[in-house]
DNA sequence: TAAATATGGTCTATATTTGAGACATGGTCG
DNA sequence: CGACCATGTCTCAAATATAGACCATATTTA
């Protein structure tokens, strides 16, 4: 647990930083959670660390993404150097995406969310229930 | 590693699940992981973690969210049981946001992020510039 | 030979989300 | 009376995401 508070304060650093100038110094915390916290990125790690695959096969095993958005999240995460971006010269040429050692090294933190996902969402969806089921969460206003 | 693994694996399990049927089992690891990863709540929850903290306190410590993502944010954050809210009578009442026990549990695999971002940043930041600066990246078209 | 299929994208028009900032409320201060 | 504080809400405009048409090329099917 204080493990995890001295992470915090290491980022609370920046954020005071960030109080103080008026152009900020750019949080790394902050600029990395933008970049994987977006809608698709954690997703496509996860897929990907299942086995390297093609431009459709991912498009296939995340049914709801639509393609400029494959595209897209794929081109950022290569930039990052997060994966790496394999072209065949076959016939009709086969494009397969890979995690990046960087990649790699992300699934271990990445696998303690979903660990807490995983052993919290019946937690979560209790609250939810609750929240949605009681009276006086509607009349918000003071 | 091999930790991480098992964590992508039971992920995984939903995704097939996914895959089948047309109506999509609600994989709890992309529910949470939509919740907690949009452009705000991990911010938030951070900056709770310090310390129980007011509505513009809040907005001051997170300088570029508007009032309307940040009550949006907080609501969101309530229901699902990671933060509470208390209202004091004061003259003109006062709002503290407190982190909830469940949120609490979330500080730990936040922290392991946070840790790998603070760790990586110089890579990314490396993988970005090289990207952008290598002449090759532009013409992506096959 | 022509049509259909598959690949990895891009482009455009629409839908959704976010942000800026006006407005509300009720009490205190000058 | 009028201004100000805190905590929101509301509206409208801007930014972003989505669906799906379209493209070029090559192979298979009819």
């Amino acid at each position: 647990m204080n493990t995890a508070l001295s992470a915090i304060e290491r980022f609370s650093r920046y954020q005071s930083d960030d109080a103080q100038s008026e152009k900020p110094v750019h949080c790394p915390v902050r600029d990395v959670l933008d970049r994987i916290g977006d809608k698709w990125s954690m997703l496509m790690i996860m897929t990907l660390a299942r086995r390297p695959q093609r431009f459709s096969e991912l498009r296939r095993a995340i049914r709801d993404i639509s393609k400029r958005m494959l595209t897209q999240t794929l081109r950022d995460l290569e930039r990052d150097g997060l994966i790496t971006r394999h072209v065949f010269p076959t016939k009709p040429p086969s494009v397969e995406y890979r995690l990046a050692p960087l990649g790699q090294s992300l699934l271990e933190p990445m696998a303690s969310l979903i660990d807490w996902a995983d052993r919290r969402y019946s937690d979560i969806r209790a609250a939810r229930a609750c929240f949605d089921g009681t009276p006086g969460n509607v009349p918000r206003q003071t």
